[in-house]
DNA sequence: ATGAAAGCGCTAACAC
DNA sequence: GTGTTAGCGCTTTCAT
């Protein structure tokens, strides 16, 4: 113990994780922390998995293409598992991670095979509570501002909105897409109030995108919210709750969500025969001042 | 070759660490990502070196205490490299991680000692044209709302900002603390406005804390930005921009920073003999709807 | 308790 | 070129 002290000897954790087989190490894969909802996530997770002696190795998936690529580096990293954050995976790619024993949980995105954990919250229902609710609000044309048309989320969103709509007997006006991102969002607004029948309402898939609409409409369009356009965002991050934004959205139990995630992960590292789970989460609507006041 | 695909060989990277006594990966330490811009910034290097074939590993300080204890795991994870974002750290502890012929580069923090290299932008200046003009608009009651107290980019902005001040024969009315959180922002101002000489402007010591100031002005005291008050940020994050708050704000670099920063970790990284370099990059004021116009 | 030795999966050096 | 071997720094097992 004095020599290791006078020689200010450290274990070597790469030759201890050799002969042990455990790396103490999670991937931890995401395409963008633009996001707060993200970024909030991962310093979540990475303090939880801090504090049980594990670390998480970062991968971010390129903007155009070899994701394959990505996932063949993570296989050989050796990490224990791998938490996927809003990442669309192809049923092969899960699978090939499957095979090679690795857990996985992938978090706001379903994929098609059974071998991995899911956690995300119900978007169906989210969208369908902003359809019926702006429908009742007496709005008529009612226009959805997609994320990333690829992803589970998108889609389940827009299905529950257009269903919600639907069941107060209205259509979508029109579709638009803003990536999830806020400079996409933008545009994809200067593009929706350009029309000769603008909307009058916007179920945006996310609130970055909700908040990017909220700003062009008041300060290129100088239309007011919600008297002029309603808004509703999804996700429920705190900007979202600044006064100047005051958005009306679908909360997602962000806490709970990776609460979970991180649980489902540590136990199937742990025990090898841990069925893997699909969690869907509740979501609940948060009233605030971007859509109009329910005239009753 | 057959037979390596036959059973989906993987190298395993551990081993080859091992072995070649390199871990093609970097440490990164934060304390938070609730400021974009430090989340900007570690999406930024991550894709870089991600690139250049090296992952980052995530270490999260503490919010109060053990700080060497992360520092112990990091040298034994055998990290290539250690990139800092706005750590603050001792000199013992910079002579530790440099004692172990780790190269560290520390960004947004200088630190008193030299064997390491560090990356920031010019927090006297950007303070100084803070200080001078806001007294140059014609205000009389001009406070600061300082990060957190202890670190070099808190104690710079405020020594340059005194320091504006004074060269247009001002002192500081009030100077409160926000630790450049959101939250404890927003405390600090509703205490500074409660105050019976309440300021008429104020400089923050980050943009996430400006706009907490233009939150609570706006919404709950009801006071106009920039005619009752004016407000001047720092860091410049996309959300600055936005036209709801359209901030005044001194711009740092956050490209240049991170691409100084990673270049220079790399070289250090690679040649053994690197002279740390401590890198000082201009600021540049950005005009914008948050401050009252120059009378003239 | 204390010590010696095998071996995790690679790379690099060395023979052939 | 092709094959063999030593060894990276640990943990674990086995013998003392």
């Amino acid at each position: 113990m004095d020599a290791s002290r006078e020689l200010s000897y450290r274990p070597n954790t790469i030759a201890r994780s050799l002969i042990t087989r455990s790396s103490r190490t999670i991937a931890v894969v995401t395409y963008s922390l633009e996001n707060p909802f993200y970024s909030s996530m991962l310093e979540k997770a990475s303090r939880f998995f801090q504090a049980e002696g594990y670390h998480l190795l970062m991968f971010f998936a390129p903007p155009s293409g070899d994701f394959d690529a990505v996932l063949d580096n993570i296989i050989r990293s050796q990490v224990e598992g791998v938490l996927m954050l809003a990442i669309t995976m192809t049923q092969a790619q899960a699978r090939l991670v499957d095979d090679f024993g690795i857990p996985v949980v992938v978090i706001n995105r379903t994929v098609d095979y059974p071998g991995i954990s899911q956690v995300g919250s119900d978007n169906i229902q989210g969208g369908y509570w902003a359809g019926r609710y702006l429908a009742s609000l007496g709005h008529q044309r009612i226009a959805f501002l997609g994320g990333l048309p690829d992803s589970s989320t998108h889609q389940q969103r827009e299905a529950g909105f257009l269903e919600g709509l639907h069941s107060m007997n209205q259509d979508c006006l029109t579709i638009e897409i803003g990536n999830y991102r806020y400079e996409d969002a933008c545009q994809a607004t200067r593009r929706l109030f350009s029309s000769r029948t603008p909307p009058d309402a916007i179920f945006a898939a996310n609130d970055l995108m909700a908040i990017a609409v909220m700003e062009i409409l008041r300060h290129e369009f100088t239309l007011k919210v919600p008297s002029d356009v309603s808004i509703i965002g999804f996700d429920d991050v705190p900007m979202a709750a600044w006064p100047s934004h005051s958005l009306t959205t679908v909360r997602q139990p962000v806490d709970i969500m990776i609460q979970k995630a991180t649980e489902l992960l540590m136990k199937q590292m742990v025990q090898e025969d841990m069925q893997p789970e699909h969690l869907i989460l509740p979501v609940t609507p948060m009233l605030r001042g971007s859509t109009r006041l329910p005239s009753r």
